[in-house]
DNA sequence: ATATATTCCTACTATTCAGATAGGAATATA
DNA sequence: TATATTCCTATCTGAATAGTAGGAATATAT
């Protein structure tokens, strides 16, 4: 229960490695042969990953991925939302009024707090944590 | 992402409809019809809550569904463990040495500390906490 | 005894989704 | 112009979830 998709996972080994090379580019096949990642797969993962602003992309020869920030200033929950989206644990989360029931919903603030919960714990670890210690 | 699955928002309903008819019992039907979940499919999920000693069950005519313990004793962490198993963010949770990268698996860390704080969220709420409150 | 109402067990179907692959277009460099 | 890369779109596959169907086991009431 609760688990992490695949992609999650290699999204967080793809970042760790980026952060290790700096400032310095990596190509999708590098990262992925690096990391035991299928290649093709990697390619929409990093693809996510730039298009929430944490990673940055050049094209063509040379051309490759490099961090967008600070690993230290990238939070464990920036990455996760960049790829799965917002902690949801069920639908009415953010349909206040949508309860399948009806009127007094009240597991909904139950999960809502277990939303909040989650949320706090990656908010506080950084990549830099996660990737280094 | 994080979603709970249809077969534990339902447990926990037909928990909460069995909590407030204290001691009395309510048959698979009854209960179906009054939370609104699929007659048949509710039957193997009031089975796995009966397995794991949530709620006791009598066959036959008369027969039905009863609270096991009072509400008030029984955490979400349970209903929820009763129906889709243990918290997992990773398989490697239970596996010390099994991560597929061998060595230094520093997420691994990350995610049993996810696991440790999903859990003690589920732990401290009550079923009587989420039916009433 | 017999009819009836229930839990309980097994198997099946349908739908969705994650994971992965394939092929090629766009783009930048040498 | 050849080459190496990101980027885009479509497709396949296996597993899991949600739900259905039928009937066996069991207890009660009449």
């Amino acid at each position: 229960m609760f688990a992490v998709s695949a992609r999650t996972q290699y999204a967080i080994r793809a970042m760790s490695c980026l952060a290790k090379r700096q400032d310095r580019s990596a190509t999708a096949a590098e990262i992925a042969q690096s990391e035991s990642i299928p290649a093709k797969y990697l390619e929409g993962i990093l693809s996510r990953l730039k298009a929430s602003g944490l990673i940055e992309s050049e094209r063509g020869k040379n051309g490759g991925y490099s961090m967008a920030k600070d690993p230290a200033a990238i939070t464990m929950l920036e990455i996760v939302e960049a790829i799965d989206g917002r902690i949801k644990p069920v639908t009415c989360v953010d349909a206040p009024g949508a309860c399948a029931l009806g009127g007094d919903c009240h597991p909904r603030n139950f999960w809502i707090g277990l939303k909040s919960t989650i949320d706090a714990y990656l908010a506080l670890r950084t990549l830099k944590d996660v990737s280094e210690g």
